[in-house]
DNA sequence: TGTACATCAGTGAACGCGCGTTCACTGATGTAC
DNA sequence: TGTACATCAGTGAACGCGCGTTCACTGATGTAC
């Protein structure tokens, strides 16, 4: 049975953010390419004819995930008040449902240490990734230069990935959320305030 | 051939602090029992004498890491001129060298994601590290309270552990190097200073 | 003190299992004539 | 317009591989008598 151009095209998105959210969710290597095709409703067989090997899919699928997580983030700060923009970043971004959801979260909070341990040509790939995605953080953060807002979108976007992987290993949901609300109340006041 | 208690106990001690190493090297799911026992120098066969399950050592050897780490950092807190401890924790931390050997470094920064994926029961074992090594760094944090110098390190090491995962899957040097150099302003400055 | 037996850390082959990848095949659609 | 053929997304079995775990075995030491 032969498909349309669209069908393959539609597939290939599927897999690509299925495969975001399961490797965010369960870690690259506890992933297979089996499970993800099957959630998307097809035999693992036929993943071949969208991506080259699985290193290729985590590749794209990472960048699929930076990509998801700055549309989201910028939506938020846009929908803010004229000037509260970075205020909602960070509340959205150390928020419970964040903590809760890392198969729909910050792909450096869900798969960091992992990243940190691919071969240089693959973090060179995943780099231009995380570049684009500060790009778009870049306007709400406050700053005189480029350089100085550059390095503080990286400095608060880097601290903020630690607190939620930290509050993530937590088990009393009141430590998570404490925890949470220390971390909220001290970046707003660090990054926010002047 | 039968060995005498130390030996069975000189070899645990072996095999736990080789698989605190190359877990934190290569993450849990990467580092077989049977290469750590080969590195240890024994057949993969007599793991099970010394551990019930991979799972087992798994969180010993998380534990082990958390103490090394906590000794380390207490070691340079101690050597300090008096009321600098703290400032010299955190440019340990945040030092390259650090960024550069995740093997023998924070637990956070090299496995964070892998245990908050943990299931509670495992993820309760290893809080109980996290507690014991929080409570050593305790003494060198500012704050009126108990609560207030425990609040703090909380954020600060979950913090810096982002910041740390974020440096390592930078490429270039420079680029670590300055990163490094910018939390390092900006996490004195937030903790050290009044 | 000497001897027979129990213990148990360690060995290395074997096990079942799930994984990434390959392969021969299918069959509806697009293309050539 | 009709027919023969090429294409190629998808299938599902099969592959090799490495892993965690099990198992029968070894043999030096400790213990019982």
């Amino acid at each position: 049975m032969r498909y349309s151009p669209e069908h393959k095209a539609r597939n290939h998105e599927k897999i690509l953010s299925m495969a975001a959210r399961t490797f965010r969710e369960r870690g690259g290597d506890s992933s297979g390419i089996g499970t993800v095709m099957k959630k998307v409703g097809l035999g693992k067989g036929g993943f071949y004819r969208h991506f080259e090997s699985k290193d290729d899919l985590f590749v794209e699928a990472v960048g699929r995930a930076f990509d998801e997580m700055g549309r989201g983030m910028v939506e938020v700060a846009k929908s803010a008040p004229e000037g509260q923009g970075l205020r909602v970043m960070i509340e959205r971004y150390l928020s419970t449902p964040h903590a809760n959801s890392p198969g729909i979260g910050c792909v450096i909070a869900a798969l960091g240490p992992e990243l940190a341990r691919k071969p240089l040509s693959v973090r060179k790939r995943i780099e231009r990734s995380i570049e684009a995605y500060r790009e778009r953080l870049l306007p709400f953060m406050p700053g005189q230069t480029r350089e100085v807002r550059l390095a503080k979108v990286q400095l608060l976007f880097a601290s903020m990935a630690g607190v939620l992987t930290t509050v993530r290993v937590a088990s009393s949901p009141e430590r998570r959320e404490q925890m949470l609300a220390e971390a909220r109340k001290f970046f707003l006041k660090s990054f926010t305030e002047r």
